[in-house]
DNA sequence: CGCCATTTTACCGATAAAGATAAGATGGCT
DNA sequence: AGCCATCTTATCTTTATCGGTAAAATGGCG
């Protein structure tokens, strides 16, 4: 399998933000006075319309109080992608 | 410990965004081929003057053949942030 | 020292993010 | 049905990313 990329991380990033903000029981509102995000721009990004800034991701993961890293993969995935660069047979060096 | 919010967080992503193409031994042009992301665009990133987006990112930690937890905190301190949300006795909502 | 690769910085133009605001849409509730 | 909270979408302005190009540091290495 080619893993191809993956084709919706913005839509997949902004459906981990809604849980997380769900968990907590936060409104758009709520969570645009903690971040300093206006709440518009809350909805673009959890809708996956958006494609936010670090720094963004970051005041955002902050206020839910939770590591960026699960904003991005969610636990099952990042336990199997654990490690770094498992690929060491071939070199990138030689498509270019 | 207050923690702050990250202060530099943007330079802590370029430094090791560059170790890990130093790793790889490539050139911010071949990267910038790799990607499609400029040199200059690059080194903005990696010098930590820039507040690149997340598909930015993403395509770099693409050609780089890393998850994109990697770019943004060390090992060691993925473990030991490792769990969620670790404050249950305290609310958020309090502070509105 | 000069040459060369690599990186940095500075411009430009196009595209997009982000704040503010306001207007729709959605859903629950009595 | 109406009302209310919440979320979505649209518009506008300001600001920043990003690619492109070109020009200036930086750093080896002979």
């Amino acid at each position: 399998m080619a893993m191809e990329i993956e084709p919706n991380l913005l839509a997949d990033v902004g459906r981990r933000l809604r849980a997380l903000r769900a968990d907590q029981d936060l409104t758009l509102e709520q969570l645009a006075r903690l971040t300093g995000i206006s709440a518009p721009a809350l909805s673009l990004i959890e809708t996956g319309k958006r494609d936010a800034r670090l720094t963004t991701l970051a005041k955002i993961a902050a206020a839910l109080r939770v590591p960026i890293r699960t904003l991005l993969e969610d636990p099952a995935d990042a336990a199997s992608t654990g490690g770094d660069v498992p690929a060491e047979g071939y070199d990138l060096r030689d498509y270019l």
